[in-house]
RNA sequence: GCACUCAUGGCUCAGCUGGAUAGAGCAUCGGUUUGCGGUACCGAAGGUCUCAGGUUCGAAUCCUGAUGGGUGUACCA
């Protein structure tokens, strides 16, 4: 249901039947009950170009207004707002379609794009720390929300896998010999006990330079034991990946490797389009307005990460015919990426029609407000933050007896998953933001567990009550009809969250449904013996279309819900 | 130095293309139950939206400047 869209049709309908010829802008959200459901602010800005009184105009717009379909009331107020009252019969009707539909009236755009989502992106180096975290989770959504609007969408999960350091680590995995894997089930301690025989064993640091220059000129042994160095280090990420629900498969990965011969065209192509220069022995780009120029080959020939994403920019135009592509890297790198985007665009490597850009996040924080780490100082593992959100979440229900140990486990994984995921989401991802163990695994306030206790309540009801519900939905007082209302205004949170990458806007939403949700069953009982039928039936599909709301807004998230808590 | 970014009650955060008396949660104080899941709900108190100008009928939101934090700043990714 696009709610704003009807609504804005409404009110330009009767600009057209008004004889006002202009273009309204959008109604927006009532700021308050008192003043409707919806509020059109644009007769003030119309009055200087009409010349008139905006409550003028605004009386003018209202006597040519419908008001006996969508919209039921309207009214003057202040200088020249007009606030709107939906039709309760209509909004009872549309929950109604919903709640017949499995994508919840949601429709699918009519004009899909192909769009790029570049997340997660894990060295296979290290571990993956809490650094990859947001990028992945953010990334994920994003990706799981595009497709749900019904955009085309192509994962790219953008591993590090080559450079210098993978000759270190491949010298000490064939020194080890083949049973490799049981030792690299800690890579930080096999990354470290290379790195401590690279710094102290001259004759193994240069057997490390030695396989560099072998992986790079395509030796079959070498480029053997890196790969099987990659699936190693790979099976790893996705381990957490299955930790997190996370949608990434081997399919999704375009590695830095993919690319490399690329690499040559890429600075060939520049160079013939006359837009590289030679400067201290680089080849470089310099963008009108930057003092800094993008290399894209060092002086001994190498290239870099500028490169590799070039490569990867007309890769993704050129032969996956993205129209949209999405970086999500940690904020810090938007200059990298303005400047890429620009040489990329300029250079004709991307067309002008394609969207580039870089969905940015801020860093996570711990609760004095400095970057997160271990007690010792160094990155925290994201396996050992998952693990710990699980145990602590254990924690918080092992007073239920009529679990049983797995049904407990079980649960511990979806609330302490859930937790992180959703306290990371829930805040505009641009910032930084403070972790705190104690505040995302509260039952208060907007956490994953208040929303999940929302809809375990509901389906306790259902639980209670299991016959066929039939009858239909009856707005009776203003809560209902506040709740009915937020329910249709789904599909609008959902669109503009995928425009703007911004998964908080749904944690939002539904915080506030739930909310709702939880007042308008304080005050209006649905299973009690005095309630009659019609309205036991009206009360019953609103908390079931609550509940189905609330699910999908999760999954989009990818977090689960649970029937009992 | 230059560039980017942020600044909202004690704390953590919203604020939807500028709109009416700036909203939540936590913490504090008080209330609701023979309770359909009280891990809930209701209420009170608490903010000159960092500061100073400007644009506008109208600014937390846009512009300029100042102050204070964060980040980036050519051969790492």
């Amino acid at each position: 249901m696009k709610l704003k869209l009807q609504i804005n049709q409404v009110i330009k309908d009767a600009f057209f039947k008004a004889g006002i010829d202009e273009e309204p802008m959008s109604v927006t959200n009532a700021t308050k009950s008192a003043f409707g459901d919806y509020q059109f602010n644009g007769a003030m800005a119309l009055s200087k170009k009409l010349s008139k009184n905006p409550r003028e105009i605004a009386s003018q717009i209202i006597e040519s207004l419908d008001l006996s379909g969508i919209l039921c009331k309207a009214e003057i107020a202040g200088p020249g707002f007009i606030n709107l009252w939906m039709n309760p019969l209509w909004i009872a009707e549309q929950c109604q379609i919903a709640l017949g539909d499995e994508r919840l009236d949601i429709g699918k755009t009519k004009t899909p794009n192909r769009v790029v989502v570049d997340y997660s992106g894990p060295n296979m180096a290290k571990q993956m720390h809490v650094g990859h975290l947001r990028s992945t989770i953010i990334g994920d959504t994003l990706a799981s929300l595009l497709t749900f609007l019904g955009d085309e969408v192509i994962r790219q999960n953008h591993i590090g896998d080559w450079g210098t350091q993978f000759g270190m680590l491949i010298a000490y995995l064939e020194e080890i010999g083949e049973d490799g894997s049981v030792s690299l089930k800690d890579l930080e301690q096999f990354y470290k006990d290379a790195k401590g025989r690279f710094d102290v064993d001259p004759s193994f640091a240069d057997k490390a330079r030695e396989y560099v220059v072998k992986i790079q000129s395509g030796d079959s042994h070498c480029l053997e034991l890196w790969q099987k160095f990659i699936d190693i280090s790979l099976g790893h990420c996705e381990e957490i990946y299955e930790k997190l629900s996370v949608n990434l498969t081997r399919e999704d990965v375009r590695a830095e490797s993919f690319y490399n011969d690329e690499l040559p065209k890429v600075v060939a192509d520049l160079a013939s389009n006359g837009t590289l220069k030679e400067s201290n022995g680089a080849q470089c780009v310099f963008l009108e307005g930057d003092e800094i120029p993008v290399i894209v080959q060092k002086g001994d020939g190498g290239y870099l990460y500028a490169t590799t994403d070039l490569a990867a920019l007309r890769y993704r135009a050129k032969t996956l015919e993205a129209k949209r592509i999405s970086y999500v890297v940690d904020a810090r790198q938007a200059g990298h990426f303005k400047q890429v985007f620009r040489v990329a665009k300029e250079s004709g490597f991307v067309g002008e029609d394609v969207h580039l850009e870089h969905v940015g996040f801020g860093t996570m924080m711990d609760k004095n407000g400095k970057p997160f780490k271990t007690r010792d100082g160094g990155t925290v593992k994201l396996i050992d933050l998952l693990d710990e959100a699980v145990v602590k979440a254990k924690e918080t229900i092992k007073n239920k007896e009529d679990y049983s140990d797995s049904e407990i486990n079980a649960l511990a994984k979806i609330i302490g998953i859930g937790a992180v995921k959703y306290a990371d989401l829930s805040i505009n991802r641009e910032s930084n933001y403070i972790f705190n163990w104690d505040k995302m695994l509260s039952f208060e306030g907007n956490t994953s567990l208040y929303m999940q206790y929302a809809y375990a309540r509901i389906q306790s009801i259902f639980r209670k009550y299991d016959d066929e519900i039939k009858g239909e939905i009856i707005i009776g007082d203003d809560l209902e009809h506040r709740l009915a209302l937020m329910l249709l205004r789904f599909e609008d949170v959902l669109t503009r969250a995928a425009r703007d990458a911004s998964p908080h806007q749904i944690t939002s939403y539904l915080y506030e449904l739930a909310t709702l949700f939880m007042r308008f069953y304080e005050q209006n009982p649905i299973l009690k013996s005095d309630v009659d039928e019609e309205t036991k039936m009206s009360r019953l599909l609103l908390a079931n279309l609550t509940a189905k709301t609330i699910k999908q807004g999760l999954a989009l998230l990818g977090i689960e819900v649970v029937d009992k808590l």
